[in-house]
DNA sequence: GTCTATAGTAAGATAGAC
DNA sequence: GTCTATCTTACTATAGAC
């Protein structure tokens, strides 16, 4: 990757993003060096700092990008919409958006205590926004009489925590396609909440 | 912690173990120096070398002994007990054992790509062990008409991921007691796998 | 068994040339 | 915008005195 000098501001800066986002997630946060990932691009270390203030920074940015992108695909109710679909479409979508970003995932539930105090305040309120959707279906589907959960918090951090293990063995071209995944796990998520 | 010199084999070593442990689950092995867990131990960095050959093993040992641990405590099935009865033994066994230790099993989810090739093996033959009698008790219920689980691995994978979350959320004198998370857990568990 | 001292390496970040 | 060079700091691990 060696290369002379030369200004490429338009695709250096998703480029280094791309080498942090893969480094870290292998790697992890603290393991990786800033000298690593310029090597991945292909520029000089001391050019990293043209495109970030600092290696918390890119983390941080990583982290709040993917969480903001899982809030704005997450389902939204339409109008007539039951408790039930809502869930299945919950599930399904959880474990979709998740396994086609495993290395997003991945730092996001693992580099949180590399995030300074105002950075992890940041990502927890997202993370919480997006727990809250599933706390507001389950409530809805308790009201209904359509579940039986006694406590919706716990159920919904339940429900999340399966789903979102899916990640630590799915591979795609695996013995189970995505669409076998989804069905499995719904049929579990909806047994669970069951009357 | 000022120290003079002297000799403290017999304390040392347990010391340090419990000195990385606490800081490799707060701040990760990448993060962690040498001269942290000697600090915390009120020894010098060099003296560390007489109880750990390097930082690496230091790492191994407590994640092999902790899931020996597990594997140790684990309940066993007595003759005529009922896949169900087994399943709830199971499900409040490892609510019970983890959210007793929090940071062996934070360290043993989070540093799992810190450990050296061959440690690594290793402890997946563990994680793997655990996982199998997990995987069992639902063949079992299965045969025996008490259980509907179309895939028992993944079944098994989901509980394990369901159950080991609670460590992300729960803390002694919360809001719930232990006896009532085990219990609104074992009630989800037991729904999910369901005829 | 612990100390002090240090070898040898690598880290994050910056300065100034081009 | 990138490079080379460097500042400053910190790391793992070892050597030898006590």
């Amino acid at each position: 990757m060696a290369r002379t000098q030369g200004s490429h501001s338009d695709i250096t800066g998703p480029r280094i993003r791309a080498a942090a986002l893969r480094l870290f997630a292998r790697h992890g946060f603290a393991a990786v060096s800033m000298r690593q990932i310029a090597g991945e691009v292909g520029v000089q270390a001391g050019a990293l700092y043209n495109y970030t203030p600092d290696k918390q920074s890119l983390l941080f940015e990583l982290m709040r990008d993917h969480l903001q992108d899982l809030l704005a695909a997450a389902p939204k109710a339409a109008p007539g919409d039951t408790p039930l679909a809502r869930l299945e479409a919950f599930t399904r979508f959880h474990i979709r958006f998740n396994t086609e970003r495993p290395e997003e995932v991945f730092i996001a539930y693992m580099e949180l205590r590399n995030l300074a105090p105002e950075n992890f305040r940041e990502i927890e309120a997202l993370r919480t926004a997006y727990e809250g959707r599933l706390q507001r279906i389950l409530r809805d589907g308790v009201e209904a009489g359509d579940f039986r959960v006694c406590d919706p918090q716990i159920a919904a951090y339940a429900v999340i925590a399966m789903l979102t293990g899916v990640n630590t063995w799915f591979r795609q071209g695996g013995r189970l396609s995505l669409d076998e995944v989804e069905t499995l796990y719904w049929d579990m998520v909806r047994k669970s909440v069951a009357s």
